[in-house]
DNA sequence: TGTTAGCACTCACTTTTAACGAGTGCTAAT
DNA sequence: ATTAGCACTCGTTAAAAGTGAGTGCTAACA
């Protein structure tokens, strides 16, 4: 176990060393107001602490930075949940001042917040689109045979693809077809909806002993499609990440913003579920290459119980996780608070 | 004037410095196969060129650089419109293999072929929609007054926006009021959609005596919304500009890559109409500080007359002019088509 | 026994110096 | 008009020397 003093100094150090990205050497602490005892004293602690792998120098004549456990350390027991200033619960109220009706427009404004509170890189994983129900659905036949298909969904979700026909759509073929998927189809969970609706349409079919064979067909590939398409992933503040020092070289640069535009790899990053609240991943433990020296905090969204998305803050492993930690859970509740009254059904 | 001597190292000059990025000295040109005439011969012919201030000298005792008025007066005079090799071309053709039908995705796709071209950062900007016609208008009530409205013009764009009506408007009212409006203003440029939409209701209003007050202010400000909004930007192959030697340092990356993340500033620098077919802009040139380094490429593309939007490809000043030139060339043409089986009316 | 002062040592960083060489401009010979 | 020759420039690289922040260890101290 860690004494008391060997805790105050590595806070210490973590917390120097996230304010100014520069090793923290022993005189440097022992000027601090709340060390009363010596550098040499500090030097042993220190040399303590190393061999317990939680803080390690860059080299021998270098002060000391936190290790990727030393972070973890910190996070898991050094930080106080400091609570937000007042001023700062005040403009967090005025942020979603004017309600923003539909979800992608507020997800979209959540991550610009996010990131205008934290100075990181944001990213929203959208909800996932499956588990919504059809709403409504709207044949609209252009020229030439092709057709625009919308779909909307309870929460107000809208979806849209065109669709060429080898010949045009009546507006009455339309309308009546319409008429009756949408009668059968509403409520249908959009997971299930691509079955159902070929079904429907071949019941259609076989009573009206309409040419709707091409129609079918194109609306299987349209669902098909919709079904294997993964949520949006919202960015914010992709431009915070040329301010951070240990980012001013582009080779370490790169990788970050590379990945970062990959929408299939964040996916696959973010898409895990939680089981806590929030979740802090450091360096190495995101098990991406491109992450290894960043550190990530996420933390998943729901209305109702039902969860439906991931928050997430991206920086350096030096990052400020007190204040990163903070923001993402006061903006999680304005979030989802703004959600819910998106989603009244 | 400039001699068939001078021109011909002027463009060896600018050919070498685009292929590797290191200024090219006098003895590099003389061993070339095409030069028959002494290293001296040429320091004295670049020293003519540099007073005419064609090429300059990053420093004494280095080789020369193409400058700004270098690069145009290569562009102006020196590019040979080299056709695209016969399995190039092949590729081309099968790019746009499978139709696309939806003009939004044809457009991302197009961006995204052009980068992968080229190599180069590409921007495409979408068509206004101010000039574009009203196809249909949908309302699909929600829960608790809320109102989808859906928009498709005559090219299959589909818009739509969410509002918050004080109370729920019903599915009847919903489509008698639709179904008047579709009546009445199909084929309504959006441009004066608004207005003509704010007569129709009030008219439908003291017809049918109608609480609709809400529900065309509602409308009323979703449509400003609309009109006032900008064309969408699409980006292609953001990180090709890592690969660039001049970007290397963040300095120079990060004002470039800012600037493409602002959709407003990209818009005002895309957006004045172009006389010519093709127009280049070197350096300074393009009146934007972000890129006094860059140079861009930009054509209209159009059917059938009619100027739709921009497609533009960004790089360095010592990009490769030729083939950037070709590329954007022969993929406007693909481009075009396709836009043009889209666009039937 | 825990703490601290003192001191030798390490090593990144900075500055200085020197050597290198690609490239130039000029001059004189062809 | 062209070119060979040569002195000169200057960025680049490498080596050398100096600086200083920081460490580890030891011995003295409370």
């Amino acid at each position: 176990m860690l004494t008391d003093r060997q805790l105050l100094i590595l806070r210490a150090i973590v917390d120097d060393y996230i304010k100014t990205a520069q090793p923290v050497g022993s005189r440097t602490l022992s000027k601090r107001s709340d060390v009363t005892f010596s550098s040499a004293t500090i030097r042993n602690e220190m040399a303590d602490l190393e061999e317990m792998g939680l803080i390690e120098k860059p080299h021998t004549s270098a002060g000391r930075i936190p290790s990727e456990l030393g972070y973890r350390f910190y996070v898991d027991h050094l930080i106080r949940p400091e609570s937000i200033s007042p001023q700062e619960a005040k403009a967090l109220k005025s942020l979603f001042a004017h309600s923003v009706n539909e979800n992608d427009r507020l997800i979209r404004h959540t991550a610009d917040l996010l990131s205008e509170l934290t100075h990181y890189t944001t990213l929203v994983l959208g909800p996932k689109e499956e588990g919504q129900r059809l709403h409504h659905l709207e044949l609209i036949p252009l020229a030439e045979g092709r057709v625009v298909i919308v779909l909307v969904t309870e929460t107000g979700h809208v979806e849209h693809k065109t669709l060429q026909l080898a010949e045009a759509l009546s507006r009455e073929a339309a309308s009546r077809l319409m008429e009756r998927l949408n009668q059968t189809l509403r409520g249908t969970p959009l997971s299930q909806l691509r079955l159902r609706l070929l079904e429907e349409i071949r019941r259609f079919r076989s009573e009206h002993s309409e040419q709707t064979t091409l129609l079918s067909k194109a609306l299987d590939i349209v669902l098909t499609d919709q079904h294997e398409e993964r949520p949006l992933i919202y960015l914010g503040g992709k431009a915070n990440m040329f301010d951070q020092p240990e980012f001013q070289d582009v080779a370490k640069l790169r990788p970050v913003l590379e990945l970062i535009e990959q929408q299939e790899a964040l996916f696959d990053f973010l898409s895990p579920s939680l089981d806590n609240q929030i979740l802090i991943t450091i360096g190495s433990e995101n098990n991406v290459d491109a992450l290894k020296d960043c550190s990530v905090i996420r933390a998943h969204y729901s209305v109702d119980g039902v969860s439906l998305g991931t928050l997430a803050l991206i920086g350096p492993k030096r990052m400020d996780y007190n204040r990163g930690i903070n923001s993402i859970i006061h903006l999680l509740q304005a979030f989802q608070t703004e959600l819910r009254k998106n989603n009244l059904d």
